[in-house]
DNA sequence: CGTTTATTTTGAACTACTCAAAACAAACCG
DNA sequence: CGGTTTGTTTTGAGTAGTTCAAAATAAACG
């Protein structure tokens, strides 16, 4: 057995983790960080939904914080999608967009077309210094696809 | 001279505009077209800003609505720039992309790399269909950009 | 184990946006 | 040109998502 001080198996290695970032342990950020990877895309309140079942008394605020330090440190991405929340995703540094349901906001992961760096340099930079590339694709999933051309009203 | 109702030169221009997209030409819906032509990505708010000073009386609900009205009918384009109030412009069906300064904001309009129809394809659409594709760059702007190289804390 | 420094709680406030009902105006038509 | 229909705007209120500030608390370092 592991020296975890939570009762969870993979807490140690969580705790690496933000330690790494340049970030203080503390019990509500391994939570939100494990609540994280096994809910991606996931708003702030829906983050604080299951880290509070995890750990009593989390405040909301502090989810709040707890992902801005992330993002901060590069830990989390976070992403605006018209007409939702923020969401955030662990996975990161890769690179890789976005498909958006418009009809019911689901989410999934998308490889870049264009190989490993991909849409990071723009035709006429106009001068900026280019940080980060986000790339959003709207349409409909699978499911609402085939209610859509049923159903015309939605 | 013109039959304009309204005193400004391109009202009628601005009119058919409208009426064009099968939408009802009014007052408050010339106005906000004309501001977002001189405006380009501007929040709602900042349009009533405008409008107002046009056309006294005009609220901020008949923005909102109006906005919508004119995205819902493909005659501007919205989009959703993290931690940004919702920015509209007038430049639609181009497909172009955005350039965001994450330090003042400042947005740049900045045509797409791989010729006309870019980024519209993902590698896998995971049962989507795709209808429009949103690329935004961050980074940073050339002043803004001069201004963290002398002073490190923004 | 005490000190320093960062984090979290607590409580409140704010911005961007939406909803619903009543008043009103544009477009169509005889 | 005036009535009718239909869509738009005003008015008034409400909500979700997020942020701020100060006091209480806990992590990290020595």
């Amino acid at each position: 057995m592991s020296t975890a001080s939570s009762s969870l198996p993979d807490t140690d290695l969580l705790r690496q983790t933000i330690r790494a970032s340049g970030l203080k342990v503390t019990a509500p950020r391994v939570a939100v960080l494990r609540a994280l990877q096994r809910l991606p895309h996931s708003s702030a309140e829906r983050v604080f939904d299951r880290v509070k079942d995890e750990l009593a008394g989390t405040s909301t605020q502090a989810v709040y914080g707890i992902l801005a330090a992330f993002t901060g440190a590069g830990l989390v991405r976070r992403f605006d999608p018209p007409g939702s929340p923020a969401l955030f995703e662990c996975r990161v540094g890769d690179n890789h967009h976005h498909l958006v349901c418009i009809r019911c906001s689901a989410i999934r992961d998308v490889d870049c077309v264009i190989g490993e760096a991909p849409c990071l340099e723009p035709s006429d930079d106009a001068g900026f210094v280019i940080l980060s590339a986000e790339v959003t694709f709207n349409g409909l999933c699978e499911q609402c696809r085939t209610i859509s051309s049923t159903d015309d009203n939605p």
